[in-house]
DNA sequence: ACCTGAACACCGTTCAAGT
DNA sequence: ACCTGAACACCGTTCAAGT
């Protein structure tokens, strides 16, 4: 009668999906319950996406480019505490997020930028390829570790204040930092 | 007729856990599968286990558990160095082990102790109650990750072989060993 | 290009009842 | 103490067909 019908692209079930991961957590976050809250079929879903894999991969994409902020920066140690904390962000602006963006971390699949964009910071810094290889990925594993953590005691208290956190995240953050000065001479 | 009646206690469950994780992977390890592996209904496992997380956070335990060796360590840092490689190895001794090790902790179950090791041993080197929590913090997050990431592309490869990777594994802890050493000032 | 409808092969969990 | 049998409320995915 009167509805007008709707059509989804690629670009709105991913936002969909986001805000029922916000509302909703990470268990509600499955096919039937996504193509219910669009008003569609299950199938439906299929025509976007591969499988449910490839919609958690796009959803954390788009989480993470959700954070990206402008990168105006002058020492190599300032762009990588910068880019942690981008991330760390991103992961905390909506429920479960970090265990989502881990989550499609473990499973291999996922844009890696975060990752590439620390590489860089470190070859820029004088790095060779393989302290650059590894400085960047044992901050992202720092990030993702401890930012999954802090979200999950989080909920575990019921609140979602981030006060007394941020200085232990710093903290880890530094310890990693130091190591990667000590190797940089700089 | 000539069948001896089979029933098994909670750690003989674990064990075929285990079996069944390391033939099949961790796809493979549904309460339904296990059930139907040790010859017995589904709902029997609910006799030595609340539900699915308890059975995998004692599998991840029982797994780490037989990882445990003997230490006999002169310094802090020989110590840590020692529980962050017992750790790895373990879950590089089961396939898909560092994937279910990360996920029963990024669950948040399980027995958290490798986390309680490594905090003893910074706060045997000197390190105070905050600087001791987050060193053992950052140190497990970034062996979970590693090691979760190494077993992720040793797989996609299809090969077993740790050759390369321990070189990897060792710097990435230098790293956040060297930023510990920093501030403990030894 | 985007969706329906129906089916297939699974899940985790509960519970009364058996030995 | 350990298990059966049957049920409930879900899953992800496929596929022919519709518009």
């Amino acid at each position: 009668m009167s509805g007008v019908q709707v059509r989804y692209r690629r670009a709105d079930v991913v936002d969909r999906a986001i805000a029922v991961l916000d509302e909703h957590g990470l268990d509600a976050l499955s096919m039937r319950k996504l193509a219910a809250d669009l008003g569609v079929q299950p199938s439906a879903l299929y025509h976007h996406f591969a499988n449910k894999d490839a919609l958690l991969a796009a959803v954390a994409d788009e989480l993470l480019a959700r954070g990206r902020r402008a990168t105006e920066v002058v020492t190599w140690e300032a762009e990588l505490r910068l880019a942690c904390v981008e991330l760390r962000d991103a992961m905390l602006a909506c429920r479960d997020g970090a265990a989502l963006v881990a989550l499609v971390h473990a499973l291999g699949i996922g844009a890696q930028e975060p990752l590439g964009r620390m590489y860089d910071a470190l070859a820029r810094a004088g790095a060779d390829e393989h302290l650059a290889r590894i400085g960047a990925r044992t901050l992202v594993h720092f990030v993702f570790g401890h930012v999954a953590d802090e979200q999950l005691q989080r909920q575990a208290r019921g609140d979602a204040s981030a006060s007394a956190e941020g200085g232990d995240f710093h903290l880890g953050l530094s310890l990693v930092l130091d190591g990667l000065r000590q190797r940089l001479g700089d």
